[in-house]
DNA sequence: TTGTTAGTGTGTCATATGACACAGTTTTTG
DNA sequence: CAAAAACTGTGTCATATGACACACTAACAA
């Protein structure tokens, strides 16, 4: 729980009743490898705080093949937003890759912290600015990138997903196939 | 001016002295085709509303080439976020590839909409949490096609940018190079 | 412990793609 | 109007990639 109230002080100044208050609706929970978080065609009803251990979020194209569309990775908050803010519910999955530590925050509170007090909802507009903002910056960060330089910023900015993550989940997160992320390790031993 | 009303409209429930409000800060602009809207080093200070044009936002890797970020639509409200919301300057830039009409908001006017009352301060939470989420249902639909498919969408979607914009944008757009995005309309033309 | 499943390393091969080159056309500009 | 610049269509060619195949190892459940 000190790594979330961590995590919200980065974003800037809080009030420490207003930290309490927003950190005490997180319930902390834990995520067996290979159990499911979100499960097809439910309604994603939390935000989510990985403490630790990675998560798998994929989808799935025309013909039924899993399409990784992100590893999430510790120290960091997500949902499926579509699914969150407009009460959908989403085709997608998401599972655990590794045994995981998280904490939850539910659409009800995650509202009643918003309503709370003007410095709290002005709080919640910065973070929602802060991450997309840094969503924008990331995507335009890959597409500036060939896959074999995704490769070494992950290396070099995440070796304990390279450790604890299977390859072929790797390679469809940077947007190859196992093969040829294989390739380019072998190319990079080699040197 | 009346564009920029029915977009906001979209997004829930404002009154109209609050769509007002809002709306009276921004000011009507234009750019004739090949002017810069942003240009590198600069820091970006406002939000632009495109009513009509296509801009494109690029940038430039290791080496100097260009990198195409975005092609930005009519009825998109847009700008360069993490200099926008962290008053940083940006290295990218963004031309007009046709005339543009559009709309700017600019940063002390979007502070000021905010803290104008807690009904406009939560419309605005709204119109971001809407923007973020749909970024990511963007991002998740690209990842999930193939670059011709990605082309067939654009021209069911978007056929308007297919003729206004020149083919090797519209290639490093959908991700490619200007040769393959011809390979394929001559396959589609051929069947 | 043993059988099953998931994951990894590696080779072959067909092919889709990017790089280059150049001609023809349209648009811009002086 | 003439010259330059930008854009488009298209061919050739080397190569990076994905698909497939198979052996080997690690993890795991009965």
């Amino acid at each position: 729980m000190q790594m979330l109230r961590e995590y919200f002080k980065q974003f800037g100044d809080i009030s420490p009743e207003d930290l309490d208050f927003l950190v005490n609706h997180c319930s902390e929970k834990t995520l067996e490898k290979g159990e499911m978080l979100i499960r097809p065609h439910q309604r994603v009803d939390s935000i989510y705080f990985i403490a630790s251990g990675f998560l798998h979020y994929f989808s799935h194209n025309e013909f039924g093949e899993r399409i990784t569309l992100k590893v999430i990775s510790p120290n960091n908050c997500w949902t499926i937003m579509d699914s969150f803010f407009h009460q959908k519910t989403t085709s997608d999955e998401c599972t655990a890759l590794t045994n995981i530590r998280y904490c939850e925050l539910k659409r009800c509170d995650y509202i009643g912290v918003k309503s709370r007090n003007k410095d709290l909802a002005n709080f919640i507009q910065t973070v929602t600015e802060y991450i997309l903002s840094s969503k924008v910056v990331e995507e335009n960060k890959k597409s500036k990138m060939s896959v074999e330089e995704r490769y070494l910023d992950l290396l070099q900015s995440n070796p304990d997903m390279i450790q604890q993550v299977p390859v072929n989940i790797i390679a469809s997160y940077i947007g190859t196939s196992r093969e040829t992320l294989h390739r380019i390790r072998r190319k990079l031993t080699a040197a």
